[in-house]
DNA sequence: CCATTTTAGTTGCATATGCAATTACATGGT
DNA sequence: ACCATGTAATTGCATATGCAACTAAAATGG
């Protein structure tokens, strides 16, 4: 029994604990803010990171890693707080854009501070500058992967 | 604007992603060979992991990093299944007892192959010896301080 | 030893999620 | 130009989840 599989095994326990429990905090320090939750600030950034603050639904969904029904619900929630506008694609009718509003952008701004600190206290505090880049660097490989593999 | 920030929060970024995207994959990989999802695997995991097989609930909450509520609701359907076997605790007369029962144990170990093929395919394959190894243990210290916060 | 507070577990209710089916449009081959 | 096939997005339905309220039993403390 080889030992190397036995710590790649506990660093994948770890590492699925570990989210389940931070998300959870994450999560729990949102709502005491009366914020949104994080799935909604993964909306608004991925847009607000995206050329002219739009994307199209299937790329929405792709850059934020939710399934394409659940986008639409979100987009759905997010666009009745007046977060998000959807309008027709131009160049393809089946499309549909998804545009970041100001209220939308005004939010982000909001909740990142709240999340900066749970980010800071939860993960980034444990973590050596040299540490965290080799941890980019390895879930990097991880997601080009998993997302090439399709 | 200093450079290790930014390397904490872009490892941030990658964690949350790379979580999304492989628990995905590994759920599609448990429906297609008509297996539970892999909640249901954690809690089998860690009821077969504690002494006797067995587990009060909220101790196996905590464990499987489950809320509450949610552990009622998953070992009713694990119960139902013959997964598990829930009686009243003998020294506490609030608390529960969950076991695992043979069946459960069964269906643990015609779901680990699966979960394993998926671990080392879409993480383990990416990790070296020895970046596994601090991986844990990075991730043993952060869990650890988010659960000594309470 | 009774009254208050705390803890364990469950449940009602509202909300969120995934899957499969659906609609509408685009694309490629003939 | 037409048909078959593929893709974008949404929706119905079943299921899963979290929160707050609830019940029951222990622990605390005067």
């Amino acid at each position: 029994m080889p030992a190397a599989a036995d710590s790649r095994k506990r660093a994948w326990a770890r590492f699925v604990t570990a989210q389940a429990l931070l998300l959870e905090r994450i999560e729990t320090a949102f709502a005491e803010a009366e914020l949104p939750p994080l799935a909604w600030y993964d909306v608004l950034w991925v847009l607000e990171d995206a050329a002219g603050g739009r994307l199209r639904m299937h790329d929405l969904a792709r850059k934020a890693v939710v399934s394409r029904s659940n986008v639409t619900r979100l987009t759905d929630r997010m666009e009745k707080a007046g977060l998000v506008a959807r309008s027709d694609c131009p160049v393809d009718g089946r499309g549909t854009v998804c545009e970041l509003t100001a209220r939308g952008r005004a939010l982000r701004g909001k909740m990142w501070p709240v999340y900066r600190k749970q980010i800071d206290a939860l993960f980034g505090k444990h973590l050596g500058a040299r540490e965290a880049e080799q941890l980019a660097a390895t879930f990097e490989r991880i997601i080009a992967a998993a997302r090439s593999a399709d």
